[in-house]
DNA sequence: TGTACATCAGTGAACGCGCGTTCACTGATGTAC
DNA sequence: TGTACATCAGTGAACGCGCGTTCACTGATGTAC
Protein backbone atom coordinates (compact mmCIF):
# COMPACT_ATOMS: atom_id res chain seq x y z
CA UNK A 1 0.00 0.00 0.00
CA UNK A 2 2.49 2.50 0.45
CA UNK A 3 4.48 3.92 -1.83
CA UNK A 4 8.23 2.90 -2.20
CA UNK A 5 9.19 5.33 -5.01
CA UNK A 6 11.25 7.57 -4.05
CA UNK A 7 10.53 11.20 -3.89
CA UNK A 8 12.23 14.18 -4.70
CA UNK A 9 14.40 15.46 -1.49
CA UNK A 10 13.26 12.01 0.54
CA UNK A 11 15.21 8.85 0.48
CA UNK A 12 12.68 6.49 1.40
CA UNK A 13 14.21 3.01 1.49
CA UNK A 14 11.48 0.66 2.83
CA UNK A 15 10.45 0.29 6.05
CA UNK A 16 12.95 2.53 7.23
CA UNK A 17 12.49 5.88 6.07
CA UNK A 18 16.48 6.56 5.64
CA UNK A 19 16.43 10.36 6.50
CA UNK A 20 14.00 11.24 8.33
CA UNK A 21 15.30 13.81 10.26
CA UNK A 22 16.34 15.41 7.55
CA UNK A 23 12.64 15.22 6.16
CA UNK A 24 11.59 16.67 9.11
CA UNK A 25 13.62 20.07 8.89
CA UNK A 26 12.97 20.30 5.09
CA UNK A 27 9.09 20.04 6.12
CA UNK A 28 9.44 22.07 8.85
CA UNK A 29 10.83 24.79 7.57
CA UNK A 30 8.47 24.86 4.27
CA UNK A 31 5.54 24.86 6.98
CA UNK A 32 7.22 27.54 9.00
CA UNK A 33 8.11 29.52 5.81
CA UNK A 34 3.71 29.18 5.09
CA UNK A 35 2.45 29.73 8.86
CA UNK A 36 5.43 31.01 10.78
CA UNK A 37 7.68 29.74 13.75
CA UNK A 38 4.10 29.38 15.88
CA UNK A 39 1.79 27.87 13.45
CA UNK A 40 4.29 24.58 12.83
CA UNK A 41 3.02 21.69 14.37
CA UNK A 42 4.82 18.17 15.08
CA UNK A 43 1.94 16.26 13.18
CA UNK A 44 1.29 17.79 10.30
CA UNK A 45 5.54 17.98 10.03
CA UNK A 46 5.36 14.15 9.68
CA UNK A 47 2.42 14.10 7.06
CA UNK A 48 4.55 15.90 5.20
CA UNK A 49 7.45 13.09 5.49
CA UNK A 50 4.67 10.79 4.75
CA UNK A 51 5.29 9.00 8.55
CA UNK A 52 3.39 8.60 11.49
CA UNK A 53 3.06 11.21 13.92
CA UNK A 54 5.14 9.13 16.32
CA UNK A 55 7.31 8.84 14.20
CA UNK A 56 9.59 11.98 14.68
CA UNK A 57 9.48 11.35 18.47
CA UNK A 58 12.53 9.22 17.68
CA UNK A 59 14.96 11.76 16.08
CA UNK A 60 13.47 15.03 18.70
CA UNK A 61 12.37 15.01 22.13
CA UNK A 62 9.84 17.51 21.20
CA UNK A 63 8.22 19.80 19.15
CA UNK A 64 10.15 22.50 20.79
CA UNK A 65 13.50 20.17 19.94
CA UNK A 66 13.13 20.59 15.88
CA UNK A 67 12.17 24.15 16.12
CA UNK A 68 15.75 24.51 18.07
CA UNK A 69 17.57 22.40 15.83
CA UNK A 70 15.91 24.81 12.94
CA UNK A 71 17.04 27.67 14.91
CA UNK A 72 20.92 26.25 15.15
CA UNK A 73 21.21 25.64 11.66
CA UNK A 74 19.91 28.38 10.59
CA UNK A 75 22.33 30.59 12.89
CA UNK A 76 24.89 28.19 11.45
CA UNK A 77 24.32 29.03 7.79
CA UNK A 78 23.88 32.55 8.53
CA UNK A 79 27.55 32.72 10.10
CA UNK A 80 28.41 30.80 7.12
CA UNK A 81 27.02 33.64 4.46
CA UNK A 82 28.53 36.35 6.68
CA UNK A 83 31.69 35.13 6.88
CA UNK A 84 31.66 34.73 3.15
CA UNK A 85 30.69 38.15 2.63
CA UNK A 86 33.62 39.84 4.93
CA UNK A 87 35.87 37.29 2.55
CA UNK A 88 38.51 37.29 5.36
CA UNK A 89 39.43 41.13 5.40
CA UNK A 90 40.68 40.76 2.10
CA UNK A 91 39.33 43.64 0.74
CA UNK A 92 39.09 47.34 2.44
CA UNK A 93 37.49 46.81 5.70
CA UNK A 94 34.13 49.39 5.08
CA UNK A 95 33.06 48.20 2.01
CA UNK A 96 34.30 44.63 3.29
CA UNK A 97 31.41 45.53 6.21
CA UNK A 98 28.80 46.86 3.61
CA UNK A 99 28.97 43.37 1.80
CA UNK A 100 28.19 41.65 5.22
CA UNK A 101 25.02 43.63 5.67
CA UNK A 102 24.02 42.65 2.23
CA UNK A 103 24.76 39.29 2.72
CA UNK A 104 22.39 39.75 6.04
CA UNK A 105 19.33 41.37 4.28
CA UNK A 106 20.00 38.47 2.01
CA UNK A 107 19.93 35.69 4.02
CA UNK A 108 16.22 36.87 5.82
CA UNK A 109 14.77 37.30 2.59
CA UNK A 110 16.01 33.96 0.55
CA UNK A 111 15.73 31.77 4.05
CA UNK A 112 12.83 33.70 5.50
CA UNK A 113 11.78 30.38 7.49
CA UNK A 114 15.26 30.20 9.09
CA UNK A 115 15.07 33.87 9.87
CA UNK A 116 11.72 33.38 11.32
CA UNK A 117 12.92 30.73 13.75
CA UNK A 118 15.91 32.28 14.81
CA UNK A 119 14.24 35.80 15.79
CA UNK A 120 10.80 34.77 16.17
CA UNK A 121 11.16 32.16 18.79
CA UNK A 122 10.85 34.55 21.33
CA UNK A 123 7.89 33.10 23.24
CA UNK A 124 7.86 29.40 22.35
CA UNK A 125 9.04 27.11 24.71
CA UNK A 126 12.33 26.75 26.57
CA UNK A 127 15.05 28.00 24.81
CA UNK A 128 17.80 26.00 24.00
CA UNK A 129 21.30 26.60 25.30
CA UNK A 130 22.88 26.00 21.65
CA UNK A 131 20.51 28.24 20.55
CA UNK A 132 22.10 30.85 22.74
CA UNK A 133 25.29 30.37 21.64
CA UNK A 134 25.19 30.05 17.99
CA UNK A 135 23.52 33.35 18.57
CA UNK A 136 26.30 34.88 19.94
CA UNK A 137 28.83 33.31 17.67
CA UNK A 138 27.46 35.03 14.98
CA UNK A 139 27.08 38.29 17.00
CA UNK A 140 31.16 37.36 18.09
CA UNK A 141 31.76 37.08 14.31
CA UNK A 142 30.25 40.39 14.11
CA UNK A 143 32.16 42.23 16.47
CA UNK A 144 35.61 40.67 15.13
CA UNK A 145 34.78 42.09 12.06
CA UNK A 146 34.10 45.42 13.04
CA UNK A 147 37.82 45.28 15.38
CA UNK A 148 38.85 45.54 11.88
CA UNK A 149 37.94 48.87 10.79
CA UNK A 150 40.49 51.55 10.94
CA UNK A 151 39.15 53.16 13.43
CA UNK A 152 40.83 55.87 15.50
CA UNK A 153 39.04 55.65 18.96
CA UNK A 154 40.76 58.39 20.51
CA UNK A 155 38.34 60.49 18.67
CA UNK A 156 34.95 59.11 18.40
CA UNK A 157 34.52 59.41 21.97
CA UNK A 158 33.02 56.76 23.99
CA UNK A 159 32.23 54.28 21.13
CA UNK A 160 33.33 50.88 21.63
CA UNK A 161 33.97 47.86 19.24
CA UNK A 162 31.18 46.35 21.07
CA UNK A 163 28.82 49.33 20.61
CA UNK A 164 29.44 49.68 17.14
CA UNK A 165 28.98 46.05 16.57
CA UNK A 166 25.76 46.22 18.30
CA UNK A 167 24.56 48.97 16.33
CA UNK A 168 24.99 48.16 13.18
CA UNK A 169 23.43 44.56 14.05
CA UNK A 170 20.38 46.90 15.23
CA UNK A 171 20.41 48.45 11.82
CA UNK A 172 20.46 45.03 9.88
CA UNK A 173 17.96 43.54 12.02
CA UNK A 174 15.56 45.96 11.72
CA UNK A 175 16.17 46.70 8.09
CA UNK A 176 15.14 42.87 7.10
CA UNK A 177 12.62 42.44 10.00
CA UNK A 178 10.77 45.68 8.58
CA UNK A 179 10.72 44.47 5.00
CA UNK A 180 10.18 40.86 6.03
CA UNK A 181 6.79 41.55 7.39
CA UNK A 182 6.07 44.50 4.37
CA UNK A 183 5.59 47.04 6.83
CA UNK A 184 5.74 49.56 4.34
CA UNK A 185 4.23 49.35 0.86
CA UNK A 186 7.12 51.96 -0.45
CA UNK A 187 8.96 49.98 -3.20
CA UNK A 188 12.11 50.49 -1.62
CA UNK A 189 14.67 48.49 -2.25
CA UNK A 190 15.89 46.98 1.27
CA UNK A 191 19.37 45.75 0.34
CA UNK A 192 20.06 49.34 -1.14
CA UNK A 193 18.45 51.06 2.11
CA UNK A 194 20.58 48.82 4.15
CA UNK A 195 24.32 49.56 2.17
CA UNK A 196 23.50 53.26 2.04
CA UNK A 197 22.70 53.58 5.70
CA UNK A 198 25.78 51.40 6.62
CA UNK A 199 27.98 53.62 4.38
CA UNK A 200 26.44 56.92 6.07
CA UNK A 201 26.82 55.68 9.79
CA UNK A 202 30.55 54.41 9.01
CA UNK A 203 31.23 58.31 7.54
CA UNK A 204 29.20 59.43 10.85
CA UNK A 205 31.82 57.29 12.34
CA UNK A 206 34.41 59.49 10.55
CA UNK A 207 35.25 56.63 8.16
CA UNK A 208 36.04 57.66 4.18
CA UNK A 209 33.58 55.77 2.58
CA UNK B 1 -22.58 32.82 43.51
CA UNK B 2 -20.96 35.09 40.99
CA UNK B 3 -18.86 38.41 42.76
CA UNK B 4 -20.58 41.21 42.49
CA UNK B 5 -17.73 43.58 44.29
CA UNK B 6 -15.86 45.55 41.16
CA UNK B 7 -12.30 44.76 41.00
CA UNK B 8 -9.86 46.53 39.92
CA UNK B 9 -9.50 47.79 35.95
CA UNK B 10 -13.02 46.32 35.99
CA UNK B 11 -16.51 47.80 36.32
CA UNK B 12 -19.02 44.67 37.06
CA UNK B 13 -22.19 45.76 37.50
CA UNK B 14 -24.91 42.80 38.13
CA UNK B 15 -25.65 40.57 34.99
CA UNK B 16 -23.89 42.68 32.44
CA UNK B 17 -20.63 43.64 32.92
CA UNK B 18 -20.40 47.14 31.91
CA UNK B 19 -17.38 47.19 30.47
CA UNK B 20 -16.76 44.10 28.66
CA UNK B 21 -14.63 45.32 26.02
CA UNK B 22 -11.92 47.46 27.64
CA UNK B 23 -11.66 44.35 30.43
CA UNK B 24 -10.74 41.68 27.36
CA UNK B 25 -8.50 44.16 26.02
CA UNK B 26 -6.53 44.21 28.98
CA UNK B 27 -6.68 40.86 29.47
CA UNK B 28 -5.34 39.76 26.46
CA UNK B 29 -3.01 42.57 26.83
CA UNK B 30 -1.52 40.87 29.91
CA UNK B 31 -1.47 37.37 27.73
CA UNK B 32 0.35 38.38 24.84
CA UNK B 33 2.83 39.94 27.63
CA UNK B 34 3.42 36.56 29.28
CA UNK B 35 2.73 34.18 26.11
CA UNK B 36 3.16 36.24 23.23
CA UNK B 37 0.36 37.27 20.49
CA UNK B 38 0.45 33.65 19.51
CA UNK B 39 0.06 32.25 22.90
CA UNK B 40 -2.86 34.05 23.60
CA UNK B 41 -6.05 32.60 23.37
CA UNK B 42 -9.99 33.65 23.40
CA UNK B 43 -11.35 31.43 25.91
CA UNK B 44 -8.59 32.53 28.34
CA UNK B 45 -9.11 36.14 28.45
CA UNK B 46 -12.70 35.59 28.91
CA UNK B 47 -11.88 33.75 31.77
CA UNK B 48 -9.45 36.63 32.37
CA UNK B 49 -12.27 39.09 32.49
CA UNK B 50 -14.18 36.47 34.30
CA UNK B 51 -17.33 35.67 31.61
CA UNK B 52 -18.16 32.84 29.70
CA UNK B 53 -16.05 32.01 26.39
CA UNK B 54 -18.97 32.86 24.01
CA UNK B 55 -19.38 36.43 25.71
CA UNK B 56 -16.30 38.00 23.78
CA UNK B 57 -18.10 37.46 20.37
CA UNK B 58 -20.58 40.16 21.52
CA UNK B 59 -17.95 42.33 20.95
CA UNK B 60 -15.54 41.05 18.37
CA UNK B 61 -16.34 39.16 15.46
CA UNK B 62 -12.56 36.73 16.31
CA UNK B 63 -10.21 36.22 18.06
CA UNK B 64 -8.34 37.96 14.85
CA UNK B 65 -10.74 40.76 15.86
CA UNK B 66 -9.58 41.67 19.13
CA UNK B 67 -5.83 41.14 18.13
CA UNK B 68 -6.25 43.60 15.63
CA UNK B 69 -8.28 45.90 17.85
CA UNK B 70 -5.09 45.79 20.30
CA UNK B 71 -3.14 46.32 17.43
CA UNK B 72 -4.76 49.64 16.08
CA UNK B 73 -4.84 50.66 20.01
CA UNK B 74 -0.86 50.51 19.83
CA UNK B 75 -0.01 51.98 16.73
CA UNK B 76 -2.08 55.02 18.01
CA UNK B 77 -0.12 54.95 21.70
CA UNK B 78 2.25 54.80 19.49
CA UNK B 79 1.99 57.95 17.30
CA UNK B 80 1.17 59.61 20.38
CA UNK B 81 4.24 58.81 22.09
CA UNK B 82 6.31 59.78 19.37
CA UNK B 83 4.52 63.03 18.53
CA UNK B 84 4.61 64.19 21.63
CA UNK B 85 8.71 63.17 21.88
CA UNK B 86 8.76 65.57 18.82
CA UNK B 87 7.29 68.21 20.61
CA UNK B 88 6.06 69.95 17.39
CA UNK B 89 9.91 71.06 16.41
CA UNK B 90 10.20 73.36 19.02
CA UNK B 91 13.48 71.91 19.87
CA UNK B 92 16.59 71.78 17.24
CA UNK B 93 15.57 68.89 15.00
CA UNK B 94 18.86 67.30 15.42
CA UNK B 95 18.17 66.94 19.52
CA UNK B 96 14.00 66.60 18.68
CA UNK B 97 14.76 63.20 16.34
CA UNK B 98 16.91 61.69 18.96
CA UNK B 99 14.30 62.19 21.87
CA UNK B 100 11.73 60.31 18.58
CA UNK B 101 14.27 57.51 19.10
CA UNK B 102 14.34 57.36 22.65
CA UNK B 103 10.40 57.33 22.83
CA UNK B 104 10.43 54.72 20.24
CA UNK B 105 12.58 52.27 22.80
CA UNK B 106 10.84 53.74 25.55
CA UNK B 107 7.13 52.45 23.81
CA UNK B 108 8.73 49.04 23.01
CA UNK B 109 9.96 48.21 26.37
CA UNK B 110 7.09 50.03 28.33
CA UNK B 111 4.16 48.29 26.15
CA UNK B 112 5.77 45.14 25.00
CA UNK B 113 2.10 43.70 24.62
CA UNK B 114 1.18 46.47 22.25
CA UNK B 115 4.69 46.42 20.44
CA UNK B 116 4.73 42.58 20.00
CA UNK B 117 0.87 42.59 18.48
CA UNK B 118 1.79 45.70 16.20
CA UNK B 119 4.93 43.72 14.61
CA UNK B 120 4.60 40.40 15.49
CA UNK B 121 1.99 39.59 13.98
CA UNK B 122 2.70 38.59 10.60
CA UNK B 123 1.74 35.30 10.08
CA UNK B 124 -1.58 35.42 11.85
CA UNK B 125 -4.71 35.49 10.25
CA UNK B 126 -5.48 38.03 7.81
CA UNK B 127 -4.21 41.31 8.58
CA UNK B 128 -6.75 44.40 9.02
CA UNK B 129 -6.66 47.18 7.03
CA UNK B 130 -6.78 49.41 9.49
CA UNK B 131 -3.72 47.83 11.00
CA UNK B 132 -1.92 48.79 7.80
CA UNK B 133 -3.47 52.43 8.32
CA UNK B 134 -2.32 53.20 11.80
CA UNK B 135 1.42 51.61 10.55
CA UNK B 136 1.36 53.91 7.65
CA UNK B 137 0.40 56.83 9.59
CA UNK B 138 2.96 56.56 12.33
CA UNK B 139 5.82 55.92 9.56
CA UNK B 140 4.48 59.33 7.78
CA UNK B 141 4.98 61.14 10.93
CA UNK B 142 8.53 60.35 11.20
CA UNK B 143 8.70 61.63 7.63
CA UNK B 144 7.09 64.44 8.81
CA UNK B 145 9.68 64.93 11.03
CA UNK B 146 12.63 63.78 8.99
CA UNK B 147 11.42 66.74 6.40
CA UNK B 148 12.48 69.68 9.14
CA UNK B 149 15.72 67.99 9.42
CA UNK B 150 17.89 70.72 7.69
CA UNK B 151 19.64 68.72 5.06
CA UNK B 152 21.58 69.43 1.89
CA UNK B 153 19.98 67.66 -0.51
CA UNK B 154 22.97 68.42 -3.11
CA UNK B 155 25.36 67.63 -1.10
CA UNK B 156 24.68 64.05 0.22
CA UNK B 157 23.78 61.98 -2.99
CA UNK B 158 20.85 60.33 -3.92
CA UNK B 159 19.16 60.06 -0.09
CA UNK B 160 15.47 60.82 -0.44
CA UNK B 161 13.38 62.14 2.49
CA UNK B 162 11.97 58.57 2.53
CA UNK B 163 14.73 56.52 2.31
CA UNK B 164 16.72 58.10 5.31
CA UNK B 165 12.89 57.66 7.22
CA UNK B 166 13.18 53.79 7.05
CA UNK B 167 16.47 54.17 8.02
CA UNK B 168 16.09 55.55 11.37
CA UNK B 169 13.18 53.56 11.39
CA UNK B 170 14.87 50.32 10.65
CA UNK B 171 17.59 51.33 13.08
CA UNK B 172 14.75 52.06 15.99
CA UNK B 173 12.78 48.81 15.01
CA UNK B 174 16.00 46.97 15.21
CA UNK B 175 17.79 48.17 18.36
CA UNK B 176 13.84 47.87 20.07
CA UNK B 177 13.19 44.25 18.92
CA UNK B 178 16.69 42.82 19.30
CA UNK B 179 16.66 43.98 22.68
CA UNK B 180 13.49 42.78 23.31
CA UNK B 181 14.18 39.52 22.75
CA UNK B 182 17.72 39.53 24.89
CA UNK B 183 19.30 38.44 22.14
CA UNK B 184 22.60 39.32 23.65
CA UNK B 185 23.09 39.44 27.52
CA UNK B 186 25.74 42.34 27.08
CA UNK B 187 24.34 44.79 29.37
CA UNK B 188 24.26 47.69 27.19
CA UNK B 189 21.08 49.90 27.36
CA UNK B 190 19.70 50.25 24.44
CA UNK B 191 18.28 53.41 24.71
CA UNK B 192 21.92 54.77 24.85
CA UNK B 193 22.74 52.58 21.53
CA UNK B 194 19.73 53.87 20.04
CA UNK B 195 20.47 57.77 21.06
CA UNK B 196 24.38 57.50 20.19
CA UNK B 197 23.72 55.58 16.77
CA UNK B 198 21.47 58.14 15.54
CA UNK B 199 23.76 60.60 15.93
CA UNK B 200 26.49 58.98 14.48
CA UNK B 201 23.95 57.95 11.74
CA UNK B 202 22.88 62.15 11.50
CA UNK B 203 26.74 63.12 11.76
CA UNK B 204 27.10 61.47 8.58
CA UNK B 205 24.23 62.71 6.72
CA UNK B 206 26.69 65.94 7.50
CA UNK B 207 24.73 66.99 9.99
CA UNK B 208 26.37 69.03 13.22
CA UNK B 209 25.11 67.43 15.93
C1' DT C 1 27.04 -18.80 3.53
C1' DG C 2 23.30 -19.37 6.88
C1' DT C 3 21.02 -18.60 11.09
C1' DA C 4 19.76 -16.41 15.64
C1' DC C 5 19.13 -12.42 17.69
C1' DA C 6 19.66 -7.55 19.37
C1' DT C 7 18.74 -3.15 17.94
C1' DC C 8 16.85 0.34 15.32
C1' DA C 9 13.18 3.12 13.27
C1' DG C 10 9.09 2.91 12.14
C1' DT C 11 3.38 1.97 12.89
C1' DG C 12 -1.28 3.11 14.25
C1' DA C 13 -4.44 3.59 17.72
C1' DA C 14 -5.49 6.07 21.54
C1' DC C 15 -5.48 9.67 25.26
C1' DG C 16 -6.62 14.04 27.19
C1' DC C 17 -6.61 18.79 26.24
C1' DG C 18 -7.81 23.42 25.08
C1' DC C 19 -9.42 26.00 21.59
C1' DG C 20 -12.70 28.69 18.36
C1' DT C 21 -17.14 29.11 17.49
C1' DT C 22 -22.29 28.43 17.49
C1' DC C 23 -26.70 28.00 19.62
C1' DA C 24 -30.91 28.66 22.02
C1' DC C 25 -31.49 30.83 26.06
C1' DT C 26 -32.30 34.60 29.76
C1' DG C 27 -31.54 38.31 32.95
C1' DA C 28 -30.90 43.36 32.92
C1' DT C 29 -31.72 47.81 30.93
C1' DG C 30 -34.00 51.55 28.98
C1' DT C 31 -37.79 53.60 26.59
C1' DA C 32 -42.76 54.65 25.07
C1' DC C 33 -46.98 55.50 26.68
C1' DT D 1 -45.22 56.85 38.58
C1' DG D 2 -46.18 52.36 36.62
C1' DT D 3 -46.31 48.94 33.13
C1' DA D 4 -45.30 46.51 28.61
C1' DC D 5 -41.97 45.44 25.70
C1' DA D 6 -37.84 45.67 22.56
C1' DT D 7 -33.16 45.39 22.83
C1' DC D 8 -28.89 44.53 24.72
C1' DA D 9 -25.23 41.71 26.75
C1' DG D 10 -24.57 38.13 28.94
C1' DT D 11 -24.93 32.41 29.98
C1' DG D 12 -23.61 27.61 29.60
C1' DA D 13 -23.66 23.62 27.11
C1' DA D 14 -22.16 21.64 23.15
C1' DC D 15 -19.68 20.75 18.67
C1' DG D 16 -15.85 19.35 15.97
C1' DC D 17 -11.06 19.89 15.47
C1' DG D 18 -6.18 19.32 15.51
C1' DC D 19 -2.58 18.91 18.42
C1' DG D 20 1.28 16.85 21.47
C1' DT D 21 2.48 12.87 23.30
C1' DT D 22 2.48 7.90 24.85
C1' DC D 23 2.09 3.07 24.17
C1' DA D 24 2.64 -1.60 22.87
C1' DC D 25 3.76 -3.25 18.68
C1' DT D 26 6.46 -4.85 14.42
C1' DG D 27 9.11 -4.92 10.22
C1' DA D 28 13.89 -4.05 8.63
C1' DT D 29 18.75 -4.08 9.45
C1' DG D 30 23.10 -5.54 10.78
C1' DT D 31 26.14 -8.37 13.41
C1' DA D 32 28.13 -12.60 15.87
C1' DC D 33 29.11 -17.04 15.29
Amino acid sequence: MRDRSPEPGFCRRGYHHGNLKEALRAAARQLILEKGPHGFSLVEAARFAKVSPAAPYRHYKNRNGLLMDIAQQGFNLFAKRLQQAWANGTLDPVSALQRVAEAYIAFARQEKAYYATMFGTAYSGEINEQFRESGNYAFQMLTDMVAQLPLDFSGTGPNSIEEISMQIWALSHGAATLFAQNVSEKNIDPLELLTSAVGIYLKGLGLKV
